[in-house]
DNA sequence: TCTATAAAAGATATTAAGGTCTTTTATTCT
DNA sequence: AGAATAAAAGACCTTAATATCTTTTATAGA
C-alpha cells in the first residue's frame, strides 16, 4: 500500500515524536534502532522530511531530530503526501490519466470510495494519536 | 495502490470479458490496443493468468484469449490476488511482519478498516459488473 | 580556537518492477 | 504434410526503488 520509504518514515517519525514529547532530540542511530529501520536509508527520508519542514534537525553535539510543532498538527496525510506524494489519495485505480465521474474507468465509483476512506483515515490520524500506546517493543519484530 | 501489472491485467481482462460476451476470442494485439497496455508485458501477465486458470488461451489460427466461466464468478479480488498477491488485503500498514489486535502497530485499527473496505470492494466487483459501461474510448486517454 | 559530534549532501551499489525481444510449441487451414 | 498463425517460454534490457558508503558542513562544548 505504502512504499518502504513511507513505512520507515512513519515509524521513524513516531519515535521522534515520542522523544519530542519527552522534551529531547534524538539521533539517527537511536531512531533506527527503535523503529527497526535501515540507518542510511532512513537518514535520507528524514533529510527529506526536514527539508519539507515536517521535522526539524540540528547538527553537531547534542544535536538530532525533533519536532517544533504540536504533534496533533502533523497528520498521517501530511506525512504520506510528503514521502509518497498525493497519488495514493487521488490516482485512478487502473492508472488512467483522466478518470472522473464524467469519464469513469470501470472501477471508478467503487475505488473512489475506498480511496476517500483512506484519505479520511490519514487526515484523522496524527503524530499525537499515533504515539499513544507506542512502546519499546512495538517495532521489534 | 495496485502495481502496473495489476492495472494492465484488469484492463486487459475487461477487454477479453467483453469479447467473450460477444462469443469470440481475442488476440494479444487487439487486447493491448483496446486496453492501451504494452504488448509484451501484457502478454506475460495474461500468460500468468492463464496458468492460474483465470482465463483460457488457445494457440494457432483463430486462437486467442477467452474466458470459459461465468464472468460474474471472477471477482476483482481473484484478479488482484492472482497478480499482486494477497498482501494488499492483509499486510500491515507499516510493514511489520507481526501486527494484529493483540500486538498492534500504531495504525493498526484505522488501517484495518480501510483494508477491509478495499477487500469488500474487490469482492463485490466482478468481470461482469466491470464491463457494464465499458466502451471503445474508455482506455484511450 | 580546536575537537568531537551529528546531520547534509553526494556518489555508488543492489534489487525488484517494468518492459522488450527472440525462439519454441501448439493448432488450424489449405 | 506444409504453411501460417498465435500463444508460451525464456533471455534480456531499462528504470525506479531500496539501500549503503564517503565526504562535507554546521554546531556545541572543552
Amino acid at each position: 500500500m505504502f512504499s518502504k520509504a513511507c513505512e520507515y518514515g512513519i515509524r521513524a517519525l513516531t519515535v521522534i515524536a515520542k522523544k519530542t514529547e519527552d522534551g529531547s532530540k534524538v539521533g539517527i542511530k537511536d531512531i533506527c534502532k527503535a523503529s527497526n529501520t535501515p540507518e542510511s536509508f532512513t537518514a535520507k527520508i528524514l533529510q527529506n522530511l526536514a527539508k519539507k519542514d515536517i521535522i526539524q534537525s540540528q547538527k553537531g553535539p547534542s544535536g538530532g531530530f525533533y519536532i517544533d510543532r504540536d504533534l496533533s498538527e502533523i497528520s498521517l496525510y501530511d506525512i504520506v503526501d510528503a514521502i509518497d506524494g498525493p497519488s495514493i489519495f487521488f490516482g485512478c485505480g487502473l492508472g488512467l490519466k483522466e478518470c472522473d465521474a464524467s469519464r469513469p474507468c470501470p472501477m471508478h465509483d467503487s475505488f473512489e470510495s475506498v480511496r476517500d476512506d483512506m484519505m479520511k483515515m490519514c487526515k484523522e490520524n496524527d503524530l499525537q494519536s499515533l504515539i499513544t500506546g507506542l512502546n519499546k517493543d512495538t517495532y521489534q519484530r
